[in-house]
DNA sequence: ACAATTAATACAATCGATTGTATTAATTAT
DNA sequence: ATAATTAATACAATCGATTGTATTAATTGT
């Protein structure tokens, strides 16, 4: 039993291989009564259209590649999601890749990207993602490229969206201070990301614009797991016993944090109101849940595609050169209520 | 500028394009001096293989599909992560669907994945999907397909990969009797489902071969959030004021038992110790972290792309009539030491 | 040195669908 | 009724790599 070709329907109908291919296609060359034909017998012979000669032919594969640091990070699926969403509304699959934040990875993955003709590329870059010359070749190969959530520098002709982690760690403390609290905190984490020097320049603005003096010793600095959490709370409370509030640059040192205050007894969000970043899972579990900004991984992952199924449709002429930067959502819960 | 093929350096080296494809392709029908001269001229020229042309002709497009119901659920990213690993070291790339837990739109997905002519698939069925038509439909079109953690009965010729869930109950109820329980409770969900039941069965079977009298009164059922869990707990403590030992048969509702037990001042574990299921992120975050059964999507993954890979490999011989129970394991932490 | 054998390369068909152009069939106009 | 026009279909090239077979070049044996 052989696969079923267009040829062998047009052989069965005794008319010509591409009437049968304009008719599968639904062109208005062929009569509505040999469309009909076609279909009868291309589902009586069980035809399945073969989308890898299709695909050569059109030098297209109608899909899209998707990059990412580890698929299983909350974040990361999340942005899946969005992307697989809006690319299947438009008819295109989507090949997903995880870098496992090696450049080496990224690299093998962009080559074996390139040689499957995908229509485009969506990447959030490794860690170790300096320079882009691996990116700079989908161009090059005319596959438009968008970054969303970590880009890198010096691709004009690249999109990007991204988040406001600035106003997302703006609006986190702003509603500390609306809450009524004096004495702010901060866990940072390692310098070395973005993102933590943007979510600190927005503790810091947010300061600023209600006149509350920025005190360095306020801010702790760590990778912000669990345990990390738990020893800055426990410094920051030796140095300033007056702490009435507290703004995590991620949910799971907020968590660790909570943990101390009950250990000594300290009430939250009574005498310590928490705002944590990222708005994981978890964040609606704890006790009292935790108010925290949401960066809305599926609205990214939406955004993202849009624009890059945007520029396909456009033939890639206006290579994006756009930015596109979301608003974090501040997700209020019981930890910042007092 | 135009894309390079093999014929353009074949031209430009004045060879034959079948030379260059062989040499491309490291066979031993050309020198290697030859082969050199190709892979020097290609990398000048900038080659990239187009694998829609390759695979086309050899009929296999080194691609296999995936569906789960909803990527971001943390299981399903969890197991995409182990697939994708695992493909990626034997060269398959993997497109990801989502079925949303709609039959429809699994059954459109998986007419996709046909007319792609992925070399095989992976599915965890929707929740709708009773009968399996689209499916056996994959098996006259020569693909295999294989099951992870949900599957259809009546498929003897697709694989399966699974986890023993009664053994996984066993073992945490079986973890609480030898921590000293006597008055164990169990939290049961929607008796519909499969996973459920299994998970009940092994709370008894636990319970019988440790001669513990097996009291119906002491397995509550719901839909298991953490509101379910808090009321549950609430519930289950005014029937049986000398309940010591929990076993949850989700993490969620164990979570929101241990908020009860603590707004009455039951302590966790020394008075009730608590194992729960899934081994969700948020259950080491937990204040104490949470005892649970470890389901590794990561290794159920791994498990279902390496069968399905051996049945691709193997020409679809042994197409896999094969099934794979992955034991649970236990990960013992704070909530059940006492 | 020449036939016999093997190595290296060239030729050409093929995978299955698409699409520009040519041809035939069907309408319309005169 | 015949030319002119339009509709419907047929023909044939093409996408780019692969691969069985044919041909040429190189090597071995005697």
């Amino acid at each position: 039993m052989k696969n079923v070709t267009i040829h062998e329907i047009a052989k069965a109908l005794n008319i010509n291989s591409s009437t049968v291919s304009r008719a599968l296609n639904d062109s208005d060359r062929v009569t509505s009564k040999t469309k009909r034909k076609v279909l009868d017998k291309a589902k009586e012979m069980g035809y399945q259209r073969n989308m890898l000669a299709s695909n050569l032919r059109r030098k297209r594969s109608n899909t899209i590649g998707v990059v990412v640091p580890r698929i299983s990070r909350h974040f990361f699926s999340s942005t899946i999601a969005g992307i697989e969403e809006t690319a299947y509304k438009l008819g295109f699959n989507v090949i997903i890749c995880q870098s496992l934040e090696e450049l080496e990875k990224e690299e093998l993955i962009i080559e074996n990207l390139i040689a499957n003709r995908v229509d485009g590329i969506l990447i959030s870059v490794s860690m170790g993602t300096k320079k882009g010359m691996h990116l700079a070749n989908c161009l090059n190969n005319r596959i438009p490229v968008v970054f969303f959530d970590r880009h890198l520098e010096g691709f004009p002709d690249m999109g990007k969206v991204l988040i406001d982690d600035q106003l997302g760690a703006y609006r986190a403390t702003e509603h500390l201070i609306q809450k009524g609290c004096k004495k702010i905190g901060h866990f940072s984490g390692p310098k070395s990301l973005q993102i933590y020097r943007n979510r600190l320049e927005g503790y810091k603005m947010a300061l600023k614009n209600y006149h509350i003096p920025y005190d360095e010793s306020y801010v702790l600095t760590s990778k912000l797991m669990k345990k990390d959490g738990l020893e800055m709370a426990k410094k920051i409370l030796e140095a300033h016993s007056d702490l009435d509030g507290l703004f995590c640059a991620n949910d799971t040192a907020a968590v660790g944090a909570f943990d101390y205050f009950k250990t000594i007894d300290k009430r939250v969000p009574k005498d310590i109101a928490i705002v944590g970043f990222s708005n994981e899972p978890f964040s609606a579990l704890t006790e009292p849940s935790l108010t925290t900004i949401d960066q809305s991984g599926e609205e990214i992952g939406k955004a993202a595609c849009s624009l890059l199924l945007e520029n396909i449709a456009s033939g890639n002429t206006l290579i994006a050169n756009e930015t596109v930067i979301l608003n974090p959502k501040l997700i209020e819960r019981g930890s910042s209520q007092r």
